[in-house]
Formats: C-alpha cells, sequence, structure tokens
DNA sequence: CTATATTTCGACCAAACGGTCCAGTTTTTT
DNA sequence: AAAAAACTGGACCGTTTGGTCGAAATATAG
C-alpha cells in the first residue's frame, strides 16, 4: 500500500501502471494480482483506507468548546495534515478532480453526514453571535482549499518561495490564523 | 482545442487519448497529426493558450488603488473565473498535481516574476497599515485555494450542497468577502 | 484547365499495458 | 514427515494507445 499510494499520488489512476507500482512494492506482478484482482481494486483499497484517516480531524470538532478555538484546531490539524502526509492529500485530490467515481458514495453517505453535522454546530455558533455570519459549508470550503493547497500545489509554492519547509509552513500558520480568528470574529 | 480542453480538462493528461479529442473534435486521428506532432504537443498547446488568460487578474492589482478594495476586486475576479471556465482551472490543477512537468519553465518566469511584484505591492501597503500583517505570498496562496475550489471540487461542492450553480457562487462570494475583507483589515 | 499545396481518411504498426497461467517454492497445518 | 495452503517468478496473451503511411479528396494558384 505503501507502493501504491506513492505510486497514485504522483501519477493519479490513469498515469500509474501496475508494473511502476510492482517495482515499487519490490514484488512481482503475479504477486500483486494473488492479493488484488484488478489495479482498480488496489486503488479503491488505497483510497477507502486513507479516507477514514482523512476525516478525522472534522470529528474533533466539538460543539461544546470554544468556537474560534474550535475552528483553528481543526485548521491546525488540517494543515498539520498537508505536511505529514501531502500524498494522501494529493491522492484524494486526482480523485475528485476526475469527478470522484471510485469514492462517490462514500461523499454522499459518510462525508456529507459528517458535514452537515458539523455545519449545524457551526451555524448555532453563528446564531449565538459568537461567530461572524458566513455559511458554514462555504467555511469549511475554504479551509479545505487552503490547508490543502500546501500538498496538492506542493511544486507551485515551492517554486514560487524558496523557503525550506518549516519555515513555509510556520508562515502559512501565521497567515491562515490571521486571517480566519481576525474574519470570523462576530462585529 | 475546445475538444482538447473538454478531454485533457476531465481525465487529465495520461489519462485522455488521441481517439477521444479526435472523437470531441469530430475529426480523424491523421487530421490532428497534421497540425500537431505529438499528444504532448497538443496539450502544451492548450497549456500555453489557457495559461496566458490565466494570469491576466493578477496583473490588474493595481499598486495605486485601495488595498482593500483592490484585494477584493482580485478575488472577485478569479471567483468568476472558478465559475465561467472551471476546465481551465482542473487543466491547471491536473498539471500542477502531478508536478508541473510541461509548464515548469512558465512557474519559475513568467509567473514568479509577476507574483514577486505584487507580493511588493501588498507587502508595501501592510507597511503602510492599511493591511493586517500576514505574508503577501501565502495571502495570494489563499485566495487562489479558495476561489479554484470551487472548480477543482466541483464534484465535492456539489454533493455537499446540493444548491444550483449560482445560489453557491453567491453564497461563496458572501462568505469570502467576510472573511477577507474582515480578516485583512489592520488593527 | 492544370499543377501544386493543403487537408482528410482508413489501414496499419510497434510498444505499453492490464491481466492470466502455471510450474515451482515456501510456509503452515495436521 | 506429509499434505495442504499460501506465495512467488517469469513467460505469455489480448487490447489499447501513440503514432505512421500512402493514397485520395479538396482547395488554391497560375
Amino acid at each position: 500500500m505503501d507502493a501504491a499510494l506513492e505510486v497514485f499520488s504522483t501519477y493519479g489512476y490513469r498515469g500509474s501502471t501496475i508494473d511502476q507500482i510492482v517495482q515499487a512494492a519490490d514484488m512481482s506482478k503475479s504477486s500483486l494480482f494473488y492479493y488484488f484482482n484488478s489495479k482498480t481494486e488496489v486503488y479503491v483499497a488505497l483510497l477507502s483506507e486513507t479516507l477514514e484517516e482523512w476525516l478525522k480531524p472534522l470529528t474533533q470538532l466539538d460543539p461544546a468548546g470554544d468556537p474560534l478555538q474550535e475552528i483553528w484546531s481543526y485548521i491546525e490539524r488540517k494543515l498539520d495534515m498537508s505536511r505529514t502526509n501531502p500524498k494522501a492529500s494529493r491522492l484524494f485530490a486526482n480523485e475528485i478532480l476526475h469527478g470522484a467515481p471510485n469514492i462517490m458514495s462514500i461523499l454522499t453517505g459518510e462525508l456529507k453526514a459528517l458535514v452537515d453535522e458539523k455545519c449545524q454546530t457551526i451555524q448555532l455558533w453563528i446564531d449565538q453571535g459568537k461567530l461572524a455570519q458566513v455559511s458554514p459549508y462555504h467555511l469549511i470550503f475554504m479551509i479545505w482549499a487552503t490547508t490543502q493547497h500546501y500538498a496538492d500545489y506542493e511544486v507551485q509554492v515551492d517554486t514560487l518561495i524558496g523557503d525550506d519547509c518549516d519555515k513555509r509552513f510556520a508562515d502559512a500558520n501565521q497567515t491562515l490564523k490571521t486571517i480566519f480568528l481576525n474574519g470570523l470574529l462576530p462585529r
């Protein structure tokens, strides 16, 4: 699965070949096909495996906590995942970009249920005057977009600011904190 | 080129076949190879063609204008491009996601020069106390990420909020406006 | 009209790819 | 130790894919 993640996240589904994966995994093609019946099966197994970890940060958003604190913690967790596991982020980016043909059921099921639930929490916070009046859904999209950007567009970020990885994420953290926390302050 | 954009933006470079493109363009394979020498040449031509239009909004950021007004105009232009030409956005997303093998020279050349220049402008605004203290580069990344998200992750957005396209972009606009303008206010 | 350049077409090719097969080896179970 | 199960390697196969070729059709020029 490590080899599959390495290859699929770099070249996408169609861009990856079985030969690349077995070579990266240092095994033979028949060995792989002993465990999986097709290329798609490897890909879907990898997607499913990674997806669970991917949803965790949002589940931790606590309705009982302080709104601004909770949201900022969520942003930090997501940003940290982009730094520590950019390949997983790119794997999903590829899948979604191509229309999510393999995980559509998870999007409409598990993910939608989770997002709907958390958006209710956020809406409650807004109604209580603890957050600026924004659309909870679009707020979550903003958080996803800004944090995953550092994984998905790593090459571009790397090209435009030469900084080493640590400084880059520290600066990103500070800018996100300023804009999100300042921006979400109720007026 | 329309057919190429349609196909490449949907399936990515490796995921697209010459046959798909010529079929979408309603022409024969040899006809296509009369104009282009290879699949890559079609792809690069399309990328270059689209890239020019893509950079326009940033060039219009006016150093002489009102900082918050200028940045908000830029955001609106970018968001509008995601709505009117999502395929172009996805074409680039694919390319960058895979390491930008075909447009690296543009990233390090033209794009970097433009971004560096505009970041100087933004830094000046910050130094004059007209904007909150953020990293100009990461601010631009935030703008790119949040606006292009609606094109690149259209399927996911569509799945999670059932709204029609118009309402969706109106809500996105309002949320981005609140958070960015509120967030960038100097304190 | 004739000749030249441009454009189109279907047939074809070689390489790459996903996947199969089977004979053999290693590991586990009894 | 014997038998069964799990696992591996490499040769092989059919399809897809990027790309070629030459002949025919169409347009342009003198």
